[in-house]
RNA sequence: ACCGCGAUCGUCCAACGGCCAGGACGCGAGGUUGUGGCCCUCGAGAUGCGCGUUCGACUCGCGCUCGCGGUCCCA
């Protein structure tokens, strides 16, 4: 019986990875562009870590396990639990503000589906340390670059603020959180319930006219009056957030004050990205502000941060038609006949040591069968090593993509190798 | 976790309660030890696992595993 992957997994291909390689390159020149620097944590944790963030409930989640130590340990199912553990032991000496983000796999159990896996790449940015405004914008900023940076021309940003409900439900945090939780699922009998328990039944209206508005700027004026004057320093928080962003040239935000991000740890500005191409699945990510390291025990500092996973990006880019440029193989080396072999392995290595990637026949195969190989693993020239053009130092070099054939030196393939437009 | 659907060569798709499980693409060899994308010939390659019904199961039933759609969840 053959062994198969386990639930959830996936393998990829060396297309599929070329793919995905590619894109997470031009997402980490987005991030550098922006002045974000890569870190990196263990792919493992304390099981603490999240249950401390997230409540004990989340263990159900995870990939948790003891340790042949006896240490409970579960594999991360995000990274900002790690970053704000990694600020408060040693980050936090570093000059302010700190500007990081990771890549990498996170694991959670949880039912697979299309598009989700229980292991799957997430990319992930934080900014620690700067105050509020200028730091969500320009995480916002970041987030909309990752996907311009892939070529996903179809971007919306839906941005609103948790701050105001909070004020609004002046109730202690840990009864907010299921209020929020409830808001977030449009579970309104199970909202109203909680309402209840609590005896706050006179907000459910308002609260639920609350999360219905979106749009442009007049939405924050009707929030404020349905919240009766609550959290006003919000409302105007957020138009100044989308002046800002339309200096960053970020095109239109929309202000959605139904985005609660139903985790119970925000506390400011949060924000949802949609690609309207993906369909039921078109949230492609996800961020806010928050204040977790206090949560840890910590001095408070704020914090914005946004994660993303790999896959439905790559998935709004091929809705939209991008072409991502995946490396090609430039030379394919073809000995003619047997007595060229050798001469070919002397071509493969010159060409290799210039930096040209270079591949050549192993399986002994003749010039035609060859030629039918290097196409199909769309090597941009063919290299053939034949005994006349041998001779007088050069080699046949054809343009697997044109047919054209020339006879060349090994310095001009060279040169025309290492020229790469864009693949 | 729940509900529904599904599982046949690597991939896509046929077939049948018994017969050699068939095709296409892909892979390998040859046609062709000096020139690709076409073509021809040949070859390798499959009924997910287990139990049951049956004289006989790839086919029917149950369980498991995995996948898909939905519910839940989505840090």
């Amino acid at each position: 019986m053959p062994i198969e992957r386990p639930r959830g997994t996936n393998d990829y291909g060396p297309e599929e990875m070329a793919r995905r390689r590619a894109v997470e390159g031009l997402l980490r020149d987005a991030a550098h562009r922006f002045g974000f620097r890569e870190v990196s944590t263990p792919t493992i944790e304390h099981l603490d870590l999240f249950t401390r963030k997230s409540g004990p409930g989340i263990v159900e989640e995870l990939y948790a396990f003891k340790d042949k130590g006896g240490r409970d340990l579960a594999l991360r199912p995000e990274f900002t639990g790690s970053i704000v553990r990694f600020y408060l032991s040693e980050l936090r000496n570093l000059p302010k503000p700190i500007k990081v983000y990771s890549v990498g796999n996170v694991f959670r159990y949880e039912e697979p589906q299309k598009g989700r896996y229980r292991e799957f790449t997430q990319f992930n940015a934080e900014i620690i340390g700067a105050p509020a405004l200028p730091g969500d914008a320009e995480v916002i900023a970041l987030a909309i670059e990752c996907l311009r940076s892939v070529g996903v021309r179809e971007v919306r940003v839906r941005v609103g603020h948790i701050g105001m409900l909070r004020a609004f439900l002046r109730v202690p945090p840990e009864d907010q959180g299921k209020i929020l939780h409830w808001l977030d699922k449009r579970n309104f009998p199970a909202l109203k319930n909680e309402l209840a328990r609590l005896r706050l039944e006179t907000l459910e209206t308002p609260l639920r006219q609350y999360i219905e508005l979106k749009g442009g700027p007049d939405v924050l004026d009707t929030g404020a009056k349905v919240l009766a004057g609550v959290g006003t320093e919000g409302f105007e928080y957020l138009k100044a957030l989308a002046k800002r962003l339309e200096v960053y040239g970020v095109g239109h935000v929309t202000f959605d004050l139904g985005v609660v991000r139903g985790l119970d740890y925000y506390t400011g500005m949060v924000f949802e990205v949609d690609s309207p191409n993906l369909g039921a699945e078109k949230q492609v990510m996800g961020g806010g502000a928050y204040s977790l390291a206090e949560v840890f025990g910590g001095d408070p500092v704020p914090q914005t941060g946004f994660a993303f996973g790999l896959d439905r990006v790559v998935l709004a880019a091929e809705a939209e038609g991008v072409k991502l440029p995946v490396p090609r193989l430039d030379c394919y080396v073809i000995p003619i006949g047997e007595s060229m072999r050798a001469k070919s392995l002397e071509v493969l290595q010159l060409l290799r040591r210039a930096g040209v990637s270079a591949d050549v026949d192993l399986l002994g195969r003749g010039p035609s069968k060859n030629l039918d190989y290097a196409n199909a693993i769309h090597a941009r020239f063919g290299i053939l090593v034949g005994e006349t053009e041998s001779k007088k130092g050069r080699v046949a070099v054809k343009d697997l993509d044109s047919g054209k054939q020339e006879e060349l030196t090994l310095e001009a393939v060279i040169a025309n190798a290492l020229q790469r437009p864009k693949a």
